[in-house]
DNA sequence: GTGGTCTAGACCACC
DNA sequence: GTGGTCTAGACCACG
């Protein structure tokens, strides 16, 4: 994995590096168990703060997409939201709206926004259709 | 129109309020122009500062959402982009992957966030399908 | 960088601030990712508040001409229009008549005016004549 | 002569009239010793204020381009400016280097903004040659 | 240290 | 009445 830092943005650091990782492990480009790179190495790899790393390891890990193996270093947790299926519904449906707002106000028409939607949803990795019930 | 504020929320108030303006323009529950309140009556009505209130009609405003009458008030602008095509794409696109890493995390399957964006679909007032060139 | 405010001028303190910051990026003065002095700096050398400088510089990164780093300061951000042609070129011709409406009245002739704009033009950096699409 | 107000513009309503009227004498669509409509039907015509109205007339003859005859109304006065050479062209220079910073944030070559003004340039009237020395 | 947010209150320009 | 500008000072997030 590669991660990239844009100096010029002005969302903060360490929630691009979050988003990142986030991403990673919804796209299956990170595996559950896998091991990310050590706190040192990656602010050297990225010419960041170390503090900046652990923050993101530390609010991951919170979020329960990483956990930490004291010794060992930092892993991909396994899927697992402790969230009600309510309360994650209600979340999405926000999200949506967000989007749909935006999509609006950019002049797309709900063709073209479902066509990229498609497009892009190639590249993640949903979990299979049985059991989501938690 | 009506707005809320979530003070113990950590989502700045201006940001709120500017959410919450955009999508109601998006759902065409403010339509083109149409009066704001004055930023007076409505820092009076959310008990928050005038100051934070004009910042949301500003930079809405710069944003090309409403526009402002001095003497007269503010008002919901007429639909306008001038963004390229292609920064306006790129934009989308960015927000469509944030949804689709989240609906991972949330454990959604593909089938499920499609429903559930027809469903909100209908709540928006999409442009209509010509002339999106630009 | 040098920044002077005129205080018995009309015209509010953020807009000459800002009209100097664009006309030193224009004219190669300041460079790209060169570093602006910092809000609390710029404001007692000013003499000015705070604010007043923050909001100038907020201004500016939403023009695309600056962009500020969290905890590391403010800079100069690359060259990047996200306009229109179209738009552009509206705004543009719309400044050329209002200066062509003001040489009128100051009793100057064409001739004049263009000698003094040739004499100007060396002054600023213009891009290169490739690609000016977008 | 016909005047527009754009009422979503954000410049105020009495500038935009002035810049109006300032332009129709540079191109010679208003001539002098022309009448100008009275302040009340020019407000009736636009629906603004008539106070308007009359703060743009005030100030146009304070500039000395117009000029009031109590009784019969407003004319357009003989081009004549009490500036010296020397205040006209620091004036005519700053409007120019104005013109030529936001040329470059546009992204338009030197070559593109001579060819844009000259074929602006026919729009309007200049004076002669001879004796521009006041 | 950096910038971002919010409040409070004054004064001005616009209509 | 409307919005726009500026000041002063508090508190928070970022690195």
């Amino acid at each position: 994995m590669e991660f990239r830092i844009e100096s010029s943005s002005r969302v903060p650091i360490y929630r691009q590096l979050m988003a990142q990782v986030r991403e990673a492990v919804a796209r299956g480009r990170l595996k559950a168990d896998e091991r990310l790179p050590s706190v040192r190495d990656l602010s050297r790899q990225l010419v960041i703060n170390p503090n900046t790393v652990a923050r993101v390891y530390t609010e991951l890990e919170r979020e329960g997409i990483l956990n930490t193996r004291p010794g060992l270093g930092v892993f991909v947790a396994q899927p697992k939201s402790d969230l009600t299926k309510r309360a994650r519904k209600e979340r999405l449906l926000c999200l949506i709206d967000e989007l749909l707002t935006e999509t609006v106000h950019l002049g797309f028409t709900a063709e073209e926004l479902l066509a990229m939607i498609s497009e892009r949803l190639q590249r993640f990795q949903f979990p299979q259709a049985v059991g989501s019930e938690s």
